[in-house]
DNA sequence: AATCACAATTGAAACGTTTCAGATATTTGT
DNA sequence: ACAAATATCTGAAACGTTTCAATTGTGATT
């Protein structure tokens, strides 16, 4: 039905092999006829057949992404950001969305390795994380991956992810600075690495003040907004904190409002931060304390990660943490009793 | 290197062309070589090769989507419903982000088409519709797309979008009932399809009421919170509505912030309505009045439009306008002088 | 026992490329 | 003028499937 290489090469009035050559930039090939073949594709409007191009080099030119969350526009930015970056290496996206979900993950790194993706750029799911066997699969099959933002604690891969220790730090510093003194911390499941690196920056920072906090000021929650909502709901009745931080921006929105619902006034009663820097964060009438993750650097550090060990590059797998920035605006205030 | 079809057979100790029909379901093979070749299938691990598969068949199980801005979380949840959908019919999704940029959009439709995709999504980009040459190509080409939320003007094709003439229209006459005279409507360039039915909705409720409407009550703005803001800033320095309603909810909360900013309280003083419903505009603390558009609905029938059009059904172009909803929350209110 | 009908299986062609050993033409060096 | 070296081009094999005409095997019918 189209136009294949055959019918260039009739046209051209050369052989097949050489319209090959020609269209894909080998040296070879006389300028002239290189010019004449090319006048051909253009005047047939031929486009090489991918799946063939494919099935001969063993390459897909396709690299999987897994996200958890896409209406979470952190999430949307890291997105666009990796096409950006797999568009200049000439790559084309393939993309799984897991809803958190340990099985969803699965059913994507089966599609794409089904679909021959050459790597996968994975965002764990923030499941308890019971059954990795997908991700051997992949090391066993020789299929790269790379996690983005967190990792799994029980493989062994590369990882791009900001200091998540040291944003909570500097942010707790900051709070305990500014005179509060009982901070709660609405964390992720606590085994899970993205929590526990970030109470790991909360306990040192009260630590490093000579301040006490208790394990009972951490609590464990799905980092939603429903969730951030009503964990917030149970903390008021029984004690009233001085801040409220939070794992991410979404959560800190439920919070306030669950505060703002009970009249209690955010920043002047609680202090409120999140993690993430949404742009709603900034915008809505309280703006939001956060830590802005630097998004472009851990997709770029990711696809260049990702290319290498595509090209065959074989260093032990690599943790990058990327230096967050933390934002203060109106939800934090100094503490005066 | 892999697993091919060879190794099975042998293994089964059969043919390939048995192995292949048993894989595929095929029927014209005993159900014990069915088992038997199953089972080696799977002692081996053997994947089907997707290309050469794609090769012979002429179907890549592919379909393009292409949105205008990822970090919406509108688009964010169109993405993931149209996934589902897609993932139900065994297609593949391929993504193009085209930031409102015709130029991008052009880029990826050439991408996807060399990449053999059996069907194109778009969602059209808000700029001026120069030229749309690349999807007369698709027409050309006998691929088949559809347009989701809203369509270009200069070519035919099926549409699928909710009726927002009819939500505009519902808004603008919710609040002149509640006493507001003067509405303002921040909109995007006029001559942009989902702009001019928003302003026809619009002027119709001003019809109906017996009131008037001054063509200088339609601003035209690029649809970005910035924008918004700065529409607004230049507004209130002339007069000051009574309502503002925007084209969607982000430009809302620009103007809304700008307002606030400007010590103009919402809704007391001016109420502000949005479009689309985003997460974020209910929980906001002024939350926002707006329109919902039933995403899950205009997904699943586009789908299954392009689905029809993939097996060659020729029916004449559909528009599909679907029901909006009109959702009043805090940032409109009765208004008494 | 011969024929027929049917189910199950085989084997090779085809899909549209890339690649590479070999063929051909051209240039260079002596 | 001839051999050698180089540049260019060709043709066929290979990639891993699907598909389908041809073949084989089995049991039923005459």
């Amino acid at each position: 039905m189209g136009i294949t290489i055959k019918d260039v090469a009739k046209l051209a009035n050369v052989s097949v092999g050489t319209v090959s050559m020609a269209v894909n930039g080998k040296d070879g090939v006389n300028e002239e006829t290189r010019l004449k073949v090319l006048d051909a594709v253009k005047k047939l409007d031929y486009r090489p057949n991918h799946n063939a191009r494919s099935l001969i080099t063993n390459k897909s030119g396709t690299i999987g992404l897994i996200v958890t969350d896409i209406t979470n526009p952190f999430f949307g930015l890291i997105i666009s950001y990796i096409q950006k970056e797999l568009e200049k290496e000439g790559y084309n996206l393939l993309l799984g969305i897991s809803k958190d979900k340990l099985s969803n993950e699965k059913k994507y790194v089966e599609y794409f390795i089904n679909r021959n993706v050459e790597g996968l750029i994975i965002v764990p799911s923030l499941e308890k994380e019971i059954d990795l066997s997908h991700l051997y699969n992949l090391k066993r099959l020789g299929i790269p991956f790379v996690f983005l933002t967190t990792a799994y604690k029980g493989i062994q891969a590369d990882c791009i992810m900001t200091d998540l220790a040291k944003g909570t730090y500097e942010l707790t510093k900051h709070l305990i600075q500014n005179g509060n003194k009982k901070i709660f911390f609405i964390s992720g499941y606590k085994d899970l690495l993205l929590s526990s690196l970030r109470i790991d920056g909360y306990k040192k920072a009260y630590k490093e003040s000579g301040l006490d906090c208790s394990e009972d000021w951490v609590f464990e929650s799905y980092p939603d907004y429903q969730k951030g909502y009503d964990t917030t709901s149970r903390i008021i009745q029984s004690s009233i904190p001085d801040a409220i931080i939070t794992v991410n921006d979404i959560v800190a929105m439920g919070v306030m409002k669950c505060l703002m619902d009970n009249k209690i006034n955010v920043p002047n009663t609680v202090s409120v931060a999140g993690y993430d820097d949404l742009i709603f964060s900034s915008i809505i009438l309280t703006p939001l304390t956060t830590i802005r993750q630097p998004i472009d650097d851990i997709c770029k550090n990711s696809i260049k990660i990702l290319m290498d060990r595509i090209n065959g590059q074989t260093y032990p797998e690599k943790l990058i943490l990327l230096e967050p920035e933390l934002l203060i605006r109106d939800s934090t205030r100094l503490k005066v009793d």
